[in-house]
DNA sequence: CAGCATCCTAATCGATACTG
DNA sequence: CAGTATCGATTAGGATGCTG
């Protein structure tokens, strides 16, 4: 995950802005292995704490700290690189009330809920299979040496 | 992912596996954020290549030079490494053939394929939607400047 | 409170060389 | 062919200190 625009670069435009193909391919013939530009944005989405902030703001519109507190291990600096991020891509939506002391609040947008139910399924499958993971996981070590 | 612990084990030799000491069993919260061991496994197989290896793998056993062909851009190392925890993790089955010259393929097992649809949800998802995230970015960057 | 800037270490990853 | 081993470069990411 590239941390996004050092200082201020005049076209900021950082990388991979190659061309699409045309995509002739089936439903599920993706070409998403060939597609540099469908890599990086699954690249950003799959990141582990942007998974963790979009199913956290399932539930209501958060504040930075409260994301903060919610997310335990995660950097005061990472929760900023994340949020800026996923504000970017457009994923969720950055609202500043004029206060003192200040609050910001974050929530989903439109296209970050399409995103919902296969992050959802992506948690759940890992909840309901860790046990069968971790064993996997102690065979293989036991086995391998 | 981490790539190589301190070794936790004596003997073992420098397995190339990500060793799970962030673990902390201490407290057991049943939700995923909180949960050590959930957040971990979420986070390899969310990883960049896992998720490419187990789609490509929905379709075919596949040897590891086919893999490293179609998936453009990996190294080898990155392929070996990532094809070897998602054996590790039960996802993935590696057969090795007593041939000259050898022959090693990988299918997905049973477990791996119960990831499977919501892999492909999560792909099919990225590839509707690149185009308003790339919008999005533009947008973004124009803006806060 | 909600950040940004900086420094700096640890982890990641690619390139290269070598092996069964 | 299918790896392993090593090394060097890049990067992620934590810690700290400073702002409005």
């Amino acid at each position: 995950m590239a941390e996004v625009r050092t200082s201020t670069s005049p076209g900021s435009s950082e990388v991979t802005v190659d061309g699409h193909e045309g995509d002739r391919w089936d439903v599920l013939q993706w070409d998403a292995r060939e597609n540099c530009e469908v890599r990086q944005i699954l690249d950003r989405i799959a990141d582990k704490w942007s998974l963790l902030v979009i199913s956290l703001l399932e539930e209501k519109t958060m504040r930075f700290n409260e994301l903060r507190r919610a997310i335990d291990g995660i950097s005061q600096r990472m929760l900023t690189v994340t949020l800026r991020n996923l504000e970017r891509d457009g994923l969720i939506c950055r609202t500043v009330y004029a206060e003192v002391p200040p609050r910001v609040e974050y929530h989903l947008t439109p296209l970050g809920c399409t995103l919902l139910g296969t992050i959802q399924s992506l948690v759940r499958w890992t909840e309901q299979h860790q046990e069968e993971i971790v064993r996997a996981r102690a065979e293989f070590d036991a086995s391998a040496r």
